[in-house]
DNA sequence: ATTCACACGTGATGC
DNA sequence: TGCATCACGTGTGAA
């Protein structure tokens, strides 16, 4: 806990206050408290403020104006302590002390997610079978003798029912052709593995919206509930 | 390239500009040249003017005052651009679609590298080589029948004369004891893996300095010039 | 004295 | 409308 940072020394608000608004600190919704969530950062549960009738009512616009602008404020400040503790755990997680650049932090967190992501993927045997985080890999792939481009994709993630569909619809809005297809279901969780040929005129365009579509296929997925998670029957299929 | 956000909204700059400087935006001084490093995704160019020496001489304090305004003002946008560029570096690295927040974003790639590191913990025999990457874990360890706190700590670094004294006086400060050490190098790279006893008193805290102190150590490492990598003979020692 | 990184409060924008 | 996020310009302290 720092000592107020009195934001009295601003001009503006110093103006404010000269004009009569005396009790700025009286205004003002309380900061919904904060409970700490272990990751995801967000549980804006209890905004529940019961407030009488009158306080509405004997708001004056600028009043109003002015209790706006302090639960803006503290919004922010909020918003910014979220992301600045999510960046202390990755100092802590990351071979760096604790004064290190947010820049140069978020820099090695690339070069490590990078070089642990390609380790993973480099394990035998780890791959066929789904894990249990989402994934989207896209690899670069090669351009074959007639110039198309040939590439690996790979998503895991929550089986459902429409999932082929619609990675179907996304292969062929891109136009691009499967030429291997690999699926294997654990306990609820599907891992596609495809090889797949890209036309030579928009081959690295496709690729990279192929990355995106199924990150919003897998996005998709996540937004629909856990509980609707039918136990469905293992199964491996190897098409080729 | 959006167009230019008229910074002249801002009450303080109108309230500057009426007073006289009109000509805001031809003076100021060149944001000095950013040498782009490898990571950090920041292409400055074409920040080139080249002024004559008069200009300089003719500069009024109120000019000088202006200028070092603009400068702050371009450096505080190019280190946001270089924060949210690896932001998107890993929004592409992540399962996750190009407009999630960046608290989310941040909370998904905690999550992502704790798990990894975890995962390659769990590797056999890639835990016995020392990695091309630096590295300090500390495990939480379990309590011993007679109250002390037994833990493990793993240090990946480059190798040099003067590591383990400096990991020894680290020990010794902390009051910590250490039962078994495993030490191997390879290729000018070293592993250390310490099973280690705190005292019961300030067990957790001693576990949480040590980490910080191990971090701080590898930092010291890298910041010695890598040209002065000496060959040194590989070596595998096991104390026990 | 200059540079650098940070926290802050504010306007804009989206839902 | 209110409540999110974001980019921006600024003040400030440390090297």
């Amino acid at each position: 806990m720092q000592p107020e940072n009195c934001p009295e020394n601003s001009q503006l608000y110093r103006f404010l206050a000269e004009n009569g608004m005396i009790n700025v600190g009286s205004y003002g919704f309380p900061a919904a408290m904060q409970t700490l969530c272990t990751s995801s950062s967000t549980s804006y549960h209890n905004s529940n403020y019961h407030f009488e009738s009158s306080v509405i009512t004997d708001m004056t616009p600028q009043d109003r104006a002015l209790a706006a602008l302090k639960n803006h404020k503290e919004a922010e400040k909020r918003r910014r302590e979220r992301i600045n503790s999510h960046l202390d755990k990755l100092r802590d997680l990351l071979p760096c002390n604790s004064k290190t650049d947010k820049a140069s932090l978020l820099a090695k967190v690339v070069q490590r997610v990078r070089e642990l992501k390609q380790q993973t993927s480099e394990l035998p045997g780890l791959e066929t079978f789904p894990s249990e985080t989402d994934e989207v890999t896209v690899l670069s792939g090669e351009y074959s003798s007639d110039g198309q481009l040939i590439f690996k994709a790979s998503l895991c993630c929550e089986d459902r029912s429409d999932l082929m569909p619609d990675l179907i619809e996304i292969l062929k809005s891109l136009h691009l052709k499967t030429l291997k297809a690999e699926m294997v279901t654990l306990g609820g969780r599907i891992r596609n593995v495809l090889i797949i040929a890209a036309d030579k005129d928009h081959s690295v365009e496709s690729v990279h919206f192929l990355q995106n579509a199924l990150k919003s296929l897998l996005e998709r997925s996540n937004s629909t509930e856990r509980s609707k998670r039918r136990r469905v029957l293992d199964r491996k299929l190897i098409i080729q």
